[in-house]
RNA sequence: GCGUCCGUAGCUCAAUUGGAUAGAGCAUCGGUCUUCGGAACCGAGGGUUGCAGGUUCAAGUCCUGCCGGGCGUACCA
């Protein structure tokens, strides 16, 4: 290092010895002092508190050429100063290059934009100094959290008397992505799979099993049968019209068995009540039905730290009820007993007229028992956006109550991570065309066999002598399965989506396959030409950042931990995924125009340190995700 | 009825939570290049953000009212 640096670079690096370099929050900082300044000088009167709020407000600009990051409060202070906006932003500017060590990072803001836009532009060395710590970096630059979080995770949790279908993709997938990306961040996650294993289904299976089993078949196969009973017994105990019109034999036997309903109540009752043959029946049936849902897991590449389901809490939950009426948050009505909130046309209730707990119990009895034990500061719950209202009345009676706690119970963040249904491609939800749910396992499937068919059609093109079969089902496994978890996770969260193959294993645009094969494509240029990456990573001190394109791509390498930054604001992948989307978009515009290894001296050395970078970046991307890569495809 | 979410290009989706000229992909049309992995890159056309008002320096985003839809709404989860 040494005549190629220029200006006060080596005094960056110094500073950040070891460190990572975040530029929104610097610029925040440098805002921060300035609005201080501002106020102490008798522009405009801010408080300390509101001085976060503001400086939020110094975000990535919309467009490269009003610079890197922009402000806009001088426009919201406009009025309170009685000035214009434009003079407003004059003075902040005037206080911002009074702040010790922004000239380091940025470029001199010199004065207002439009309306009163306050932009700053990083300065080229800078950005290359960030580039070099980054690359050294096992973090790739990305500092974790200050203040790091206990906080538990619930997704997932189906109900395991009956098959997982398309419904439970989006809870297992967001949930697993969220708890990687804030593990990574820092923070302390336990993630748990609250499965179904006690509720009213249970009560399906146990009075199916009794009267209508075919012991053959639950020999070979018993989950198979037990998926059976339920989807039978349902029907059964639904008895809506439309349905038995449709299958005769349930038609049939609704005849022979007019009160099922009342009967797999009775069921369920026996089975909370403790019931022996009840019990033992249910501890028979258990061990295959989470055989089944952890095949799928292990195919989906998702694991938990607990798997405590609603049985687990079953012991609690009479005290539960207790504690509630005790403290007069509950009262009896209707036979049930319920806790009555204000604004909710229904109650929550606990527990019903015949003595069986509701979910509602359990959820509470959850809370309590994790407060207990794990003391998390926040509880977030993956589940779709049709239990928002339940979410809501548990999490007010949760406060009311104290779960036995009410301290940690007031600071304890909960949080309902909603998320829309899954459609067809009719705009109904998606279904198969006889009109049953889509079993999770014959998706996946699909998904990778159409993978299988893309991929054999690129591979002539690519491969001298052909992959071995071996290569080509692992390669169309990863495909197929990362296609469409990155469908889930690149959609905003709340909207509904709509499930379409031939959309989601698109190889452009922002699908898995694109982001899978730029991996492969920058990783190859290093396996190719045979260069060690550790060499590059460890022998790179400077790196000179001349072209447009590799400005470009370099700002959008040191970005991604502001990406984490605000997937956890809001607790969205869809904003990870788009970083990494636009982060591929500006490789390929700048491996497309600008030759690397035909390069010589310094510009080989800082592009093959931003390849490097970037293929790190989009594995690490994609690692976080939970979504899998490989090395040629 | 009440509550809640939504309505953005032909299609599928974004839009930094009130910021600058509403952006991508697909599809359509055009261009580049004697392949460092062309499954590439560059560009064009395509919009009254359901409708009508309002709030303000600024509205796809907030408020009010309509139109259209999803979901929830007492003993399933």
């Amino acid at each position: 290092m040494s005549d190629q640096v220029s200006g006060e670079g080596p005094q960056i690096l110094e500073r950040h010895k070891g460190q990572s370099v975040n530029f929104r929050s610097q610029a925040r900082q440098f805002f921060a002092a300035a609005l201080e300044r501002l106020s102490a000088d008798g522009v405009v009167a801010i408080g300390p508190e509101e001085i976060p709020g503001l400086v939020e407000q110094v975000r990535e600009t919309a467009d490269a050429k009003f610079g890197d990051y922009s402000g806009t409060m001088a426009m919201a202070l406009a009025k309170r100063a009685g000035q214009k906006p434009r003079d407003v932003a004059a003075e902040i500017i005037s206080r911002l290059n009074g702040v010790p060590g922004l000239s380091e990072l940025f470029e001199k803001p010199t004065e207002p934009v439009g309306p009163g836009f306050i932009n700053l532009r990083v300065r080229s060395e800078a950005l290359a100094h960030a580039i070099v710590l980054a690359l050294a970096d096992s973090r790739m630059g990305v500092a974790p959290v200050d203040i790091p979080q206990t906080i538990v995770i619930d997704y997932s949790s189906p109900n395991v008397a009956k098959p997982m279908h398309v419904g439970h993709i989006r809870s297992t997938v967001i949930g697993d992505a969220l708890a990687k990306i804030l593990a990574f961040r820092g923070h302390s996650i336990i993630t748990d799979n609250h499965l179904g294993d006690w509720g009213t289904q249970f009560g399906m299976i146990l009075w199916g099993f009794k009267h209508l089993c075919d012991k053959e078949r639950f020999a070979v196969a018993p989950t198979a049968e037990l998926g059976r009973l339920y989807r039978l017994v349902r029907k059964l105990a639904d008895a809506k019209p439309e349905e038995l019109a449709e299958d005769p034999q349930a038609a049939a036997l609704m005849a022979t068995y007019p009160a099922v309903a009342a009967a797999v109540m009775a069921e369920t009752v026996k089975l909370h009540e403790g019931d022996p043959e009840n019990v033992s029946l249910w501890e028979r049936f258990m061990p295959a039905c989470r055989e089944e849902i952890e095949r799928i897991y292990s195919r989906l590449g998702v694991s938990f730290d607990h798997t405590l389901g609603e049985s687990f809490y079953q012991p609690h939950l009479a005290a539960v009820v207790d504690d509630l009426v005790g403290m007069g948050l509950a009262k009896k009505s209707r036979g049930a007993t319920a806790v009555f909130l204000a604004g909710y046309e229904a109650p929550l209730l606990i527990r019903k007229a015949d003595g069986a707990f509701l979910y509602a119990t359990t959820d509470l009895a959850t809370i309590q028992w994790r407060i207990e034990h794990w003391q998390p500061d926040q509880i977030l719950y993956v589940v779709d956006h049709r239990q928002s209202q339940h979410f809501e009345q548990l999490f007010a009676t949760a406060k009311l109550w104290g779960c036995g706690n009410p301290e940690r119970t007031e600071r304890l963040k909960l949080v309902h991570i909603a998320f829309g249904t899954v459609l067809g491609e009719d705009g109904r939800p998606f279904k198969t065309r006889a009109g049953d749910t889509v079993g999770l396992e014959s998706l996946l499937d699909e998904g990778v066999e159409r993978a299988a068919q893309i991929v054999a059609n690129g591979e002539g093109d690519r491969s001298a002598g052909g992959w071995s079969e071996t290569d080509r089902r692992q390669i169309a496994e990863t495909v197929g399965i990362g296609a469409i978890k990155y469908a889930d996770l690149s959609q905003n969260r709340t909207t509904d989506s709509t499930f379409s193959f031939d959309k989601m294993l698109q190889l452009t645009g922002n699908t898995a396959a694109y982001m899978q094969y730029a991996v492969a494509r920058v990783e190859g240029i290093f396996s190719r030409a045979g260069i060690d990456r550790e060499t590059v990573r460890r022998e790179t001190t400077v790196v000179h950042l001349v072209d447009p394109r590799e400005r470009a791509l370099a700002l959008e390498l040191v970005r991604f931990g502001e990406a984490l930054e605000d997937v956890e604001a809001d607790y969205r992948p869809n904003l990870l995924t788009a970083a990494m989307y636009d982060l591929a978009g500006s490789y390929s515009t700048f491996y497309d125009a600008l030759p690397v290894l035909k390069a010589e001296g310094q510009t080989r050395v800082t592009r093959l340190a931003l390849c490097d970078m970037t293929g790190r970046i989009l594995r690490k991307g994609l690692e976080l995700l939970g979504i899998g890569t490989v090395t040629k495809m």
